[in-house]
DNA sequence: CTCCCGCAGGTTTTT
DNA sequence: CCTGCGGGAG
């Protein structure tokens, strides 16, 4: 819109303003203190948002560096750059602070961590490391075995999900050892100090702990927590309905150091100062990440001078698309009622295919691609979005046969590859010698004739005398049965990543990574493979390598800070998803998830299966059920102008086929918006019976109400469906009681994944018609349930004060009868 | 110590 | 289906 590039002047207040309704105006022309921006889909948030940035700069007069605005991912970052830059010039968007919870912490603590220290005494230095998934599995494995634990009854996989999950609930090990009550925990607790120590010792942070040491570092350091709060003084917070209790923390401790009780000491307070925080709720799509959608409809209870912004008018999607997509959501439950508006006109009807298979989904794609694009659609324009990355192999089959050419966004990501892990390994462990896992990695790889019994003694050496491995491998003559020739191998080693490490200061790092593939002989080792074998995948591998040694080529040329440092801080925590070129003339394949935020004029959504989407993992529990739902919402309003949703009947996942039926989400629309799907009168699947429980499995399950037999709706509708088509084996019910059995623990009466982790509220326990008294408020009554268990939130009728949304854990509130 | 084979187990979504 | 791992042979 804007064509003020580079325009050294700072923009006026007139074009900051420019087409926008009166609500984006508010918001965009606040003054200080905190506010709420509930932004429905396609309502302009993100035009918001920058130009909120705009006006800080430009009319309120801030300076750049005290703006920092939080994304969810680094792509949002980059574009939310771009928008400010072509608002108020280049030089102006490098010096703000933009960029995800963990890159703007990764970034803080690199400057400051040296100065953090646990309660249990464990440091990092600021050239830590950044652990991924594998590596931190590797740490839990370690701390298991070496806590004689049984891997059956404490699987690392499990356990390292645990520590994540109490990290993003805002506790730390040392806490969590004063909360542990039952054995289960108390293990578990001992296995996340042990984990933590770990990663001290490896000088390296989880993504999590990103997040959580810098929380920590400034509750518990002054000089930090002043530095941070002198120089940040305007925060902007998008997508805030995913937000956890972490991330929250990290925005309350960015915004004030305690909360004055005073009126007059908190307008201070906020002298010079801003939060913002966007959001809408029906968006909440990561409460598997610990994303509490609670925080923001209690964010005007924790800031009560918020300014409360909504803006509800929508500018992306036909009038059809979102009556689409309103007839899904009004299903759920947990939410506040919102209206958005159209500016739009009606549109075409949202198209529906059922295919046989996926292939068969695939084509149909494919030939309205080619329909289209008959009448001059671009493929740019195009979007296909699943629910699962393995379903995007089909489709990729069928494009790449059709000579559509595509790109997919996630995925199996590049640095995901065994050879780039490697090679980032070796980077790795030359920008921190300390890094154990990386050591371990790379040290016998290409091999170098020490096998497991020789790396073991290296690790428990290194472990009994608090050294790090390399420095342990430096020591290897002392070590008891290495023998001669492996201790020596151990010693070159050690001298090679020391020389590294000294050449890493004087050398470019595209030049250091060639150095080192060269050296190490890695590169030399799969030429060799390639040579012997002529195996396809081994080229395949060569040519990852040198294409890492263009992506640091690149990063040298267009980086601000060309450092080993950065690169490495980078690739960690850089996605594909990243750098896919959305500009480029192709589809574009994604999973629901990664199109958050985005918008497309045509979008396929593929799958709308039960079982697929909503997925089997959330048939059982009604919150997760809607979250699909929302998920759903998210998916049908990144279309603009032209919906289609499929379906197939028959679909093989493992390898093996199995036989589906068409998504609840599909009965729910209003047929007059949908052509091509004819809602089953008998389907067991309409809104009503949609927070039942479908997963009930087996004939176990207890007879049903209204006269059912004894089998859940889901197996009745399939079974009359599909029953003698498929039959036996790979029909999908049998395989339903599996997953149940598996997320059963040993001894463990929750069924729920985290329930072992977290204390449990104590509140009085309300239902929907319950009459209740409350202090402020007077008599009323609950009209709403939302969330479940120890997240339950009443949505109570007041007899005189209206309706409120009120936290049973911190509102008091008195059952009558 | 390395290589190779067979088997079990796991796939939701991502920073 | 595909990966990672353990066990056994060379």
């Amino acid at each position: 819109m804007q064509t003020t590039n580079f325009q050294p002047q700072p923009v006026t207040r007139q074009q900051l303003l420019d087409k926008l309704n009166t609500q984006q105006q508010d918001a965009v022309s606040l003054g200080w203190g905190p506010a709420l921006v509930v932004a429905g889909a396609g309502s302009g948030k993100t035009t918001v948002l920058t130009r909120r940035v705009a006006w800080l700069l430009s009319e309120l007069r801030q300076p750049p560096y005290s703006v920092m605005a939080v994304t969810f991912t680094n792509k949002a970052a980059a574009q939310m750059k771009s928008r400010v830059e072509s608002l108020l010039g280049e030089g102006v968007a490098k010096r703000l602070t933009i960029g995800t919870f963990h890159s703007i912490c990764a970034r803080i603590l690199r400057r400051e961590i040296s100065a953090y220290e646990s309660a249990e005494g464990f440091k990092w230095k600021s050239n830590f490391v950044i652990y991924d998934e594998t590596d931190t599995l590797n740490v839990v494995k370690g701390v298991v075995s070496k806590l004689n634990l049984d891997e059956k009854v404490f699987a690392p996989k499990e356990m390292r999900h645990s520590i994540s999950a109490l990290k993003n609930d805002g506790l730390n090990a040392h806490q969590y050892s004063q909360e542990a009550r039952n054995y289960r925990d108390q293990r578990l607790s001992e296995i996340f100090t042990n984990y933590q120590s770990e990663l001290a010792r490896n000088n390296a942070l989880d993504f999590d702990d990103l997040i959580a040491l810098f929380n920590d570092l400034m509750e518990q350091n002054e000089e930090v927590r002043r530095r941070v709060h002198d120089q940040y003084r305007h925060l902007l917070v998008d997508e805030f309905q995913d937000t956890n209790k972490a991330q929250y923390r990290f925005i309350r401790l960015l915004s004030f150091d305690e909360n004055p009780q005073d009126e007059g000491m908190r307008r201070q307070r906020w002298e010079n100062r801003s939060l913002m925080v966007v959001g809408d709720v029906d968006q909440s799509i990561y409460s598997w990440r610990k994303a509490d959608f609670r925080i923001i409809l209690g964010f005007q209870n924790d800031f009560k001078e918020a300014a409360v912004v909504k803006l509800e008018e929508n500018y992306r999607s036909t009038a059809t698309i979102l009556q689409v997509a309103n007839s899904i959501i009004i299903n759920n439950s947990e939410r506040l009622e919102k209206t958005l508006r159209c500016n739009r006109g009606e549109g075409g009807k949202v198209r529906c295919y059922g295919a046989s298979d996926e292939i068969d989904e695939a084509f149909f794609v494919v030939d309205e691609l080619k329909r289209l694009g008959a009448r001059s659609l671009r493929l740019s324009d195009c979007c296909i979005l699943y629910r699962t990355n393995a379903q995007s192999r089909a489709i990729e089959e069928v494009l790449v046969r059709s000579g559509i050419p595509y790109v997919m966004v996630g995925g199996t990501r590049f640095y995901d590859r065994a050879e780039i892990k490697d090679v980032i390994a070796y980077m790795k462990l030359v920008y921190n010698p300390d890094d154990g896992i990386g050591f371990q990695r790379v040290v016998n790889n290409p091999r170098r004739g020490l096998g497991k019994t020789t790396l073991e003694r290296v690790a428990e050496y290194a472990a009994q005398n608090n050294l790090s491995q390399i420095d342990a491998a430096s020591q290897a003559t002392a070590i008891s049965d290495v023998s001669p020739k492996a201790a020596k191998t151990l010693i070159d080693f050690a001298n090679s990543v020391r020389r590294w490490q000294t050449m890493s200061g004087v050398m470019s790092v595209a030049a250091l990574l060639e150095l080192v593939l060269r050296e190490s002989t890695y590169l030399a080792a799969l030429e060799k493979d390639a040579a012997e074998s002529k195996d396809e995948v081994v080229l395949g591998r060569i040519d990852n390598v040198r294409e890492l040694v263009v992506v640091a080529q690149e990063f040298e040329q267009s980086a601000d800070e060309p450092t080993l440092e950065s690169f490495l801080t980078r690739i960690s925590l850089v996605s594909d998803l990243d750098s896919a070129d959305m500009n480029q003339d192709s589809i574009k394949l994604m999973t629901l998830h990664s199109a958050k935020g985005l918008e497309f004029p045509t979008v396929f959504m593929l799958g709308l299966e039960e079982g697929l989407f909503p997925h089997i993992r959330s048939l059982n529990s009604p919150s997760a059920l809607e979250e699909e739902r929302r998920l759903m919402y998210v998916g049908v309003t990144r279309a603009e102008d032209r919906l289609y949703l499929t379906y197939s009947r028959r679909r093989s996942t493992y390898g093996e086929t199995s036989y589906t039926i068409p998504s609840r989400f599909l009965s729910e629309i209003n047929g007059e918006y949908l052509q091509g799907f004819q809602a089953d009168p008998e389907s067991a699947f309409r809104a009503e019976s949609g927070s039942k429980s479908y997963a009930s499995g087996g004939s176990y399950a207890p007879p049903q109400e209204r006269g059912r037999p004894a089998r859940s709706g889901y197996e009745e509708y399939s079974e009359e469906r599909h029953g003698r088509l498929g039959g036996g084996k790979n029909d999908v019910l049998q395989q339903k009681p599996k997953p149940r059995v598996l997320s059963r623990r040993p001894g463990g009466e929750g069924a729920e994944e985290q329930s072992s982790v977290k204390p449990v509220a104590n509140f009085q326990r309300l239902c929907v018609g319950d009459n209740v008294m409350h202090a402020k408020f007077g008599v009323g009554k609950v009209s709403q349930v939302i969330g479940e268990g120890d997240k339950e939130l009443y949505n109570v009728e007041f007899q005189t004060a209206g309706k409120r949304l009120l936290d049973p854990r911190f509102a008091k509130l008195v059952k009558l009868d």
